[in-house]
DNA sequence: CTGTCGTTTATTTTT
DNA sequence: TAAACGACAG
């Protein structure tokens, strides 16, 4: 590639950026950190960086990207391919020259993504099999329970979910139970509970998800030929949403950075809203104490929202202390005034929701268009059903998600029993599911042996013939079921084994007994049958791979994705979803309801100054989602477990300047639509 | 083992 | 209000 070529890339590459994101594009060496307003043009702003890198002869595989979620990496390597794959107009003929340089690629990935390759790799150096297994939430919590019941600790005394949680904080501060101190009686019991857990873990060869970041940094802590390994690798490293990161994260990226120092971190502590999933706004604060030599860089153009949008944004956000100093700024028009309404009750709220929505509609404006943000999940119902009414098309982000499906995590199950036969969560999940007449007290008696492999452990227990008839027969069977699932698997591939499964267990005849209702009704059956042939198609991406490996390599995607939402691809439809869900996305129209003192700011933060300051990122975050509409609703009486009680409006209405917005009381919004309230 | 009944508890949740 | 869980009887 000759110099005139570069120069045509390079110009391509940074052609439609704004001076500021030239900045932090070209700045290829050492630290920089980069604020990124909302609608700043963050992802443009990391793509062209890695485009640029690459440009400038970085070798892709020396660089490293990390994101957050499987959304943001994937659409990340979506744009940086474009970039680099598809030759630009004024280009030459250089596009085949240079394309062997990208035969490979960066390495994008989420943090447990990354930290799970390192592991598959490394997992050894600390006494785990490579084909371990990782655990979910449910999977955790079971397993835990476990332990306490092993302990004989009162699950009444200690909520096992404040535990795990607190087990993970533990972790997230990389404390081991080897250098963890107890320093009262309720963390001496957590302490013992937190060190058998995590002995239980290794013997089931899992990891859960805060392993995959801590393992790795225990590694790399103890092997430093093996940290210089991945230094020497990733040599360039971009890191997407830092105010996000947990302290664990931190230092996994310290560490992997510590040598070449050529580390890019960008994000905006303004929209810092998973402090209460452990990130650390502090990792965004210091960075510039952690690197005196780094240059910042503010991205504070906002090319999403009108003006009044941006003013009020920017009046709330400035209310809290801990803050980077920085002032939005857009050349978008004013717009029009932010709708600031009250309302009856939900009820009331939700019609009226409904009835601006309709009024938009005649200016041309589509369903997709609308979005309807809440705290928490629990409001969404009286839209729901208000839109259900009006007939309007909508999806919910959020709820179950499909991996957390019944139907799926028994399948799953079985797969996983494949795979790694020591896992015994997986077989506490399906011996009796289907119902076929095994219990509890004959999976004790299985486990009791010393055999961790649990096809030979149920064939040992055939072997002791301390069983009765009835169960013997049961065991058998079970026996010969798992040991047929695992013949099988070797000679199909994974679609052919979960239809295998599903037709050897009768589930679908389990599934229609399993949602019988009360009522005679097969509650969710439908979509319970499409999910089991959605998780089918989904397999048949493994096709080509044999059955093991199919099995392991789906088991592993399975583990990291959060297979949200389906309906994502139905074009037209208002979107209902939390504000945290909502972070990254923008709608033409936004409507932020419950914006009442106790529900936002919820009442489990207004006594801690911290909380109440997240609370605050939390709604500048609802806010700058609009683009030409903002409204916000409150009720001045809302239903809470159950009773009715009069409300106050959220603090933050109140910090929304007067020119910014229109306040009205909505008595009667539209005569012929009473029936809403 | 299975179903029922009472008790408990109610933010947000990128992986 | 409602759903989720655990105890207990069948």
């Amino acid at each position: 590639m000759n110099d005139s070529d570069t120069l045509i890339n390079v110009k391509e590459i940074i052609k439609g950026l704004n001076e500021k994101q030239i900045e932090a594009v070209k700045i290829t060496d050492g630290p920089v950190l980069v604020i990124s307003g909302p609608g700043s043009g963050k992802t443009r702003c990391l793509t062209h960086r890695v485009a640029y890198l690459i440009y400038q002869g970085i070798l892709p595989e020396n660089i490293l990207a990390v994101t957050f979620t499987n959304k943001a990496s994937g659409e990340m390597r979506e744009r940086v391919e474009k970039l680099l794959g598809s030759p630009s107009a004024s280009s030459t003929s250089s596009e085949q020259a240079s394309s062997g340089r990208f035969m490979t690629t960066p390495q994008i990935g989420t943090f447990h993504s990354i930290g799970l390759k390192i592991l598959r790799n490394e997992a050894p150096q600390l006494g785990y099999r490579r084909n371990f297994t990782v655990f979910d939430e449910d999977d955790q919590l079971g397993l835990l329970k476990r332990v306490m019941g092993d302990l004989e600790i009162d699950a009444k005394s200690f909520n096992p979910k404040i535990i795990l949680y607190k087990i993970s904080e533990l972790k997230t501060q990389l404390i081991f139970p080897e250098n963890h101190e107890p320093k009262d009686y309720y963390s001496e019991i957590l302490a013992k509970i937190y060190k058998k857990y995590q002995q239980e873990l290794k013997d089931l060869n899992a990891v859960d998800f805060d392993d995959l970041i801590v393992l790795p940094v225990k590694i790399f802590k103890q092997n430093s030929e093996t940290l210089t390994k991945y230094q020497e690798m990733w040599k360039y490293i971009l890191v997407d949403e830092y105010q996000d990161t947990s302290h664990d994260q931190y230092v996994l990226i310290s560490l992997l950075a510590q040598k070449y120092r050529n580390l890019f971190c960008i994000g905006d502590d303004a929209q810092s809203i998973y402090q209460f999933r452990r990130a650390d706004i502090r990792n965004i604060l210091n960075f510039q104490k952690d690197y005196p030599e780094a240059k910042v860089v503010m991205l504070e153009q906002n090319y999403r929202s009108t003006k009044n949008i941006i003013t009020a944004a920017q009046e709330i956000i400035s209310k809290n202390k801990n803050q980077i100093q920085k002032s939005l700024w857009t050349e978008n028009n004013h717009g029009e005034k932010i709708l600031v309404a009250e309302t009856i009750n939900e009820r009331h709220e939700a019609g009226f929701v409904i009835s601006r929505m309709e009024d938009l509609m005649k200016s041309g404006l589509g369903a997709k268009d609308f979005a309807v943000l809440y705290r928490t999940h629990a409001q969404s119902r009286a839209i729901e059903e208000a839109l259900i009414m009006s007939g309007f098309p909508y999806q919910i982000i959020g709820g179950l998600k499909f991996y957390e499906r019944k139907e799926i995590k028994d399948i799953l199950a079985y797969l996983k029993l494949v795979v790694n036969p020591t896992d015994s969560l997986a077989l506490e999940r399906i011996y009796n599911v289907p119902t076929r007449g095994i219990g509890k007290s004959i999976i004790e008696k299985v486990r009791n042996n010393s055999e961790k492999n649990i096809v030979a452990a149920l064939a040992v227990s055939l072997e002791s013939k301390n069983l009765p008839p009835r169960q013997l027969t049961a065991v058998t069977d079970f026996h010969k079921l798992l040991t047929d699932i695992g013949e099988i698997s070797e000679k199909k591939n994974l679609r052919e084994i979960i239809k295998y499964i599903i037709k050897k267990i009768n589930y679908e005849d389990y599934l229609r007994e399993f949602s019988l209702s009360k009522t005679g009704d097969y509650e969710n059956l439908e979509d319970r049958m499409e999910n089991l042939k959605e998780l089918q198609t989904v397999a048949s991406k493994y096709d080509d791979l044999s059955g093991k490996e199919g099995v392991e390599k789906f088991l592993e995607e399975v583990a990291l994705l959060q297979h949200t939402d389906k309906l994502r691809n139905d074009p037209d439809r208002i979107t209902l979803m939390t504000i945290h869900a909502s972070k990254g996305l923008e709608f033409p129209v936004v409507f932020i309801i419950g914006m009442e003192e106790g529900l936002f700011p919820h009442s489990r933060t207004t006594y801690n100054p911290h909380e109440l300051e997240e609370e605050r990122r939390l709604c500048y975050v609802a806010i700058t989602r609009a683009k030409d509409h903002l409204i916000l609703t409150y009720t001045k009486y809302r239903r809470i477990f159950g009773s009715s009680s009069a409300t106050l409006p959220s603090r933050f209405i109140g910090e929304i300047p007067v020119a910014c917005a229109d306040w009205q009381m909505i008595d009667d919004f539209d005569a012929d639509d009473k029936i809403y309230y």
